[in-house]
DNA sequence: TGAAATGCGACCGAATTGATCCGAATTGGG
DNA sequence: CCCAATTCGGATCAATTCGGTCGCATTTCA
């Protein structure tokens, strides 16, 4: 119950992202640096958010980041959904066979705590987050 | 983003003893050959559950496992805690340190994120769960 | 055209999780 | 009152996944 570091640190790349991208490309490295994270591991967090289409990288020299969508219109689900795969609580949902099939008269209540988990995710955009603590570094 | 097979096998075992302590003890072997879960990870999974006060253990020749609460009384997000501890999103929570302290804009809206996945899991009580699809099943 | 910068992919190490085994405690029967 | 069977509890070991690091192909500016 727990998602994992590469997915929060996903929401702390994009957040920096969407504070620096005012008008152009931020280099992975930069977003490392800023962030705090390691920068391999910024690199492997951007490709996989790149590939979601979440983010536009732009190669070669003077290239970047920038966000693929406004910052408004991009949730927590998103972010979580492209690092970490579909927002299902357990395998069975995805796999659709349990190790013990039986009855699992659990199964029809994941959905619904499975949507209940996605909402509150989705709740979240990433303007919000962005906007709520510039702390020191208020940009013009 | 995925609860550990642990915390699904508690539910699975949880339903389970509802159902069958109708007015006994069930021992960790009965309930593990009636889940098909492996009788040493359920022995493990029902030791947790005892420590964390969901059930009742007794010990020695024809004792076994109780419900220690009513099953109305019992949710999933009571037994989530129980084998995955509390339920908290991020690491940062718990710890109070994020490795990329920063201002780290998006802390203020884990706790509203956490109430609501904590929110699905409570909805649902393992009495829910027990009556939903009983020993029969029906055709799907 | 050349060179530098960037993103991309693959490899390796570490940590948590999951499964197994053995020991201690308790009760029922003789 | 003693013995034995059954049960839970904890400790140990292997496996999968996650996290971190390194090297290379690609692409743009000079």
């Amino acid at each position: 119950m727990r998602l994992s570091n590469l997915a929060d640190y996903a929401i702390v790349i994009m957040a920096a992202t969407a504070r620096k991208c005012g008008g152009g490309r931020v280099s992975a490295a930069d977003l490392a640096l800023e962030t705090g994270i390691p920068v391999p591991t910024a690199q492997k967090i951007v490709s996989k958010l790149s590939a979601a289409g979440l983010l536009r990288s732009t190669r070669g020299a003077g290239g970047g980041l920038q966000l693929a969508r406004p910052a408004a219109a991009i949730s927590m689900a998103d972010i979580v959904e492209a690092i970490e795969g579909p927002i299902a609580l357990v395998s069975c949902i995805d796999t659709g066979d349990c190790t013990v099939d039986h009855e699992c008269s659990v199964k029809p209540h994941w959905p619904q705590v499975n949507a209940a988990v996605r909402g509150a995710l989705a709740a979240v955009s990433l303007a919000k987050i962005a906007n709520e603590a510039p702390a020191q570094k208020e940009m013009a």
